[in-house]
Parts: structure tokens; sequence; C-alpha cells
DNA sequence: AGCTACTCCTGGTAGC
DNA sequence: TGCTACCAGGAGTAGC
């Protein structure tokens, strides 16, 4: 790669909170950048970012491995290596991937970096270090157990009402179940949420099919815009010095405008926890579930 | 089966 | 100004 097309990928990375449509942009940014190269060297700066003691063994794993694709799954980015195996990259809050070349300085929360042939380097930078790296001789032993990808066009407002009124816990924390459907995170959940008009505490047992549709339609829409945005980008303690930011955050409907007028009818957004996660919800848009949200168990038959 | 609490982390910020 | 305490949150796990 020339020096100059190297420089097109260098920096060209989205700061994000990472779901779906953000992983989905990653992945497109720095397909080009490593698909076809050889990893020519390891370097890691937080051994626990490959998991506990498994430095020595993805090292002999990896190097002299060519990537043949990269592609993601759920919020997985996924780098199959020619001849079996692949590396799988979770970014889960603060992870970042870049390519950048081989002399590029490094950031300072560099944790791991893939030299790669051609003079490039995939950074892996990560503030909090919940982000991980994993080599998987065999992927579906991680992504085995991951549910439907939502935007597949196998998955239908039947699948999405089945796996949901076939469950008996509330709606907002099942829809972050990754084994329920894969990739939503908390904005686009409450996103869907409210643009459904479905409540998160509402009962997913109680999930009718015109609702399930609903929610599988404003599901679909709202990661294929934010996808087209290139998903979301915050600066709450993310800075975009340069680089392309999302912009679908300028979208938002709910998710952080606690306090501030719905979009749609002008009540006040509220927010609430639900399940330990903050949750943003229009109380007219969404109306509350008339019973209690959780009715007490059956009785013994 | 499903719920809550806890763990991992650190920069930002509210409160003094 | 400078300190401390607390917060955010994806996913895994433990305990009930």
């Amino acid at each position: 790669m020339s020096a100059h097309a190297l420089n097109a990928l260098v920096e060209r990375h989205t700061e994000v909170m990472p779901e779906l449509p953000e992983v989905e942009t990653v992945v497109r940014q720095i397909a080009p950048g490593v698909v076809g190269r050889t990893i020519a060297a390891l370097d890691v700066r937080w051994a626990r970012t490959l998991g506990d003691g498994a430095r020595a063994r993805v090292e002999r794993a990896v190097v002299g491995r060519r990537i043949g694709a990269a592609r993601r799954r759920a919020k997985w980015i996924v780098l199959d290596l020619d001849g079996g195996g692949a590396l799988l990259v979770h970014l889960r809050m603060t992870g970042r991937l870049t390519v950048r070349a081989t002399d590029a300085a490094t950031d300072p929360y560099l944790r791991v970096a893939l030299h790669l042939s051609g003079g490039a380097r995939l950074d892996f930078d990560d503030v909090r270090k919940f982000g991980r790296v994993v080599w998987c001789p065999d992927p579906a032993s991680v992504l085995g157990d991951l549910g439907p990808e939502p935007l597949d066009p196998a998955f239908t407002p039947a699948d999405l009402h089945a796996a949901l009124s076939g469950r008996r816990r509330l709606l907002k924390p099942l829809l972050l179940d990754q084994t329920v459907v894969a990739g939503l995170g908390n904005i686009y959940v409450d996103e869907s949420l409210h643009a459904a008009g479905l409540h998160p505490l509402a009962r997913s047992e109680r999930l009718t099919l015109p609702e399930a549709t609903r929610l599988h339609g404003a599901v679909r829409a709202i990661l294929e815009r934010a996808i087209a945005c290139q998903g979301s980008s915050f600066d709450t303690f993310y800075r975009t010095p340069r680089g392309e930011a999302g912009q679908y955050q300028d979208e938002f409907q709910v998710y952080d405008r606690g306090g501030e007028p719905c979009r749609t009818c002008g009540a006040t957004i509220e927010r609430l926890v639900v399940g330990q996660r903050g949750t943003h919800v229009c109380p007219a848009c969404q109306p509350k579930p008339r019973r209690s949200p959780r009715p007490r168990a059956a009785r013994r038959t």
C-alpha cells in the first residue's frame, strides 16, 4: 500500500458507543486496511485484553497468518484467518480499532496492536479496558449462542414475537440479551421502544403480534438509518479531534434526553433505571403497562 | 426461570 | 483551586 493510500485509512476511526451500527461502521472502515494482510507481530500492552494467560497461545496461533476477511456478527468484529480460526474483537464501552502506519505514534490507551504486512498496524485502543481481543480456533464457540441478526432478511416479525413472548421478562432487559436478538444495546433499544410506542417495563409475555411487528419495523428502520449515519458519537468523555464522527446522535428521540421535550408529542422525557441501565422513555408515546410490572407468579397447577 | 447485585475500569463531574 | 465520591455501562457471573 502506498503511503498516500495508507494515510487515507489512518485516523479514519469513528468514536462511538459501540452497538450494531457502530461496529458495522468500524468493520467497513478497517476492512480495506487489514484484509489480505499477514499478521507479522503482536504488541500487547494490557494482557487481560487477550484473556488471562492467553498471550503466548494467541501469539503462536496468529503470527504469520493472513487475514482473509473482516466481518461483523452482533457486536463482535470477526477477523477470519486463512486456514481456520478467527480473532474476535469486542469494543465493549470505549474500545476503538484504527488502522495506522507501522511507525505511527501509539495512542496512550493502546492495549493490543497487530503489526501487519505492508507497513500497516491495527491498533486496539481502549480507555476502560473492558474490550476484548479473543483468539478462537472455532469462532462458533463464541458466536454460536448469539440470537438472530435483526437486519437479516430472514428475521421476521413473527420470529421477534416468538422470541419475546416466549419468555417472561421485562421488554428492555430481554432486548439487551444478545441471545434473543443480536447487536442491540442501550441506545438503540431505547430508541426502538419509543418508535414502537412500547414501554421498557412492559412484560414480554404480553407482547402482541401487532406490537412485535411495530417493534421489528422500528428496530430495522433505526439500525439502517444509524448505519447510514455511521453510528452515534458522544463527547461526554470522547473528543473528536480528527476523523469521522457518527451523526445519529443528532436524531435521538429519547436516549440521553431526560427532562427534554419529546419530539413527537412534547411531553417531558423521563429517565429511569431498568435492569441497572439508564433508560429513557416518553410517558405519553410509551404508556406504562396497565398491569403491575411484576405480576404474581401463577399458583401451582 | 428470572431477578438483583457485583465485577471489570477510568475519565468526567458534582459537591464541597 | 483541589479534593473526594460517585457515575456510566456490555457482558459475565454468583446467589437467591
